[in-house]
DNA sequence: CAGGTTACTGTGTGATTTCAGATTATCCAC
DNA sequence: GTGGATAATCTGAAATCACACAGTAACCTG
């Protein structure tokens, strides 16, 4: 673990890091990113930085605000709408061809995930929540062997994670229902559909709360 | 359209021209990419054509391999189905929201880009074909007004485009039906599923037929 | 409050360093 | 002495950096 990321390039760990960084909402929506302040922050120099944002920006976790400053966007309902949209088209896909591929280890990995995300939950632990929640859906749609599906769903959650990040900010991990316990229950049945039920239900909800809240803010 | 590209940054730049390239088939799949090679190509610095790569490859239209070499990739039947899946998802829908956006200057426009497509098919031209096969859709897509889903289908279509040509560069450009022109009846009549439909259809057709030249290579 | 100046940020270039792969040379076994 | 395998070297490209340039926004002064 710790020798993968000696031996890789420099852009590719300021990718990964910045990468976490919005995905856990260390990184506000609104909030400006600037190249030379990431330099000083990692230590690095700017040519790998510079990669690591256009990459991301390309993905959509950053985007070009008027002037050439970056910053992290904040969706707005019809932006919210649109990534809801695409998520359930591709995750429950995802869910669906992972299971014949999950081996008897690969399901205690995940069942560990949840224990931790529900240890996250317990404590109040919003980044935990995160962090926990993704690696769940991560691992999951890995084992589906489909990168191009796998590259997708991996943007969508880049998009969806700041607002994620804003509302349980506002309202706390209590309250936080998930279909966790039911996809793995029809994945230990085998049940693909089963599974991928599960996983739109959670996604659903998941949507349902940040799409209050946009409409509340709205109005 | 002159001006723009003056004042354009080169990263952009060369990043709109690989596009096109990998787009349009001038570059073939497994060829490798070199930032060396392009540098001295497009007679520009070595900084702004990492970057382009780096957004192109976050894509997937250019995929690292291995070490550090990047190529273009040639996806495989597996490969080949998830970006059909995706492009069924997403591609209809988008036409579907841009039906009610559509203004009759917009509609003639897309009448045109499809008479140019007739023609570059009448010719045998294959580029053209791509081409203007390629802004037709793009067009159409753009009218939604919707970056979340457009993005997707624009990177689908960079990871498409290869193939295409490899398909149409051995069969040639006959017998290539099109539901164009159904689109565009049910396009003037504002039908929006009559539209996604025809638009679902078209897709299909194109798949189809990369598909069964997939299946007779790998046999 | 306006005009100009300053500080800062992004952009582009070329030199230098690092690295993966291929080629060649050497050594050991038979 | 020959065949094979392993190790050292060589090569070309990628990765990084430091600097020069340009544009913008903020600030300061009058």
């Amino acid at each position: 673990m710790a020798e993968q990321t000696a031996k890789l390039p420099d852009h590719q760990i300021v990718y990964r890091r910045l990468r976490e960084m919005i995905l856990f909402g260390e990184l506000a929506p609104g909030q400006p990113v600037t190249i030379q302040g990431i330099v000083a922050e990692l230590d690095v120099g700017m040519t790998p930085v510079r990669e690591a944002i256009r990459r991301l920006t390309s993905e959509g976790a950053l985007v070009f605000k008027g002037n050439r400053r970056v910053s992290v966007p904040q969706p707005d309902l019809a932006q919210w709408d649109e990534i809801a949209f695409a998520r359930l088209c591709v995750e429950p896909e995802l869910s669906r061809k992972a299971v014949e591929n999950m081996t008897k280890t690969d399901i205690s990995h995940l069942v560990s995930l949840d224990d931790q995300l529900n240890a996250a939950i317990a404590r109040g632990d919003v980044r935990g929540y995160l962090e926990f929640n993704y690696r769940f859906h991560a691992f999951l749609y890995e084992q589906a062997g489909t990168d191009v599906l796998l590259s997708i769903a991996n943007m969508l959650w880049l998009r969806a994670g700041p607002s994620l990040r804003v509302v349980l900010g506002r309202y706390g991990t209590a309250n936080l229902p998930d279909k966790h316990a039911e996809a793995l229950a029809a994945l230990k049945a085998g049940d693909a559909d089963g599974v991928a039920q599960a996983v739109r239900g959670d996604i659903e909800q998941g949507i349902a709360q940040v799409r209050e809240h946009l409409l509340a803010a709205n109005k």
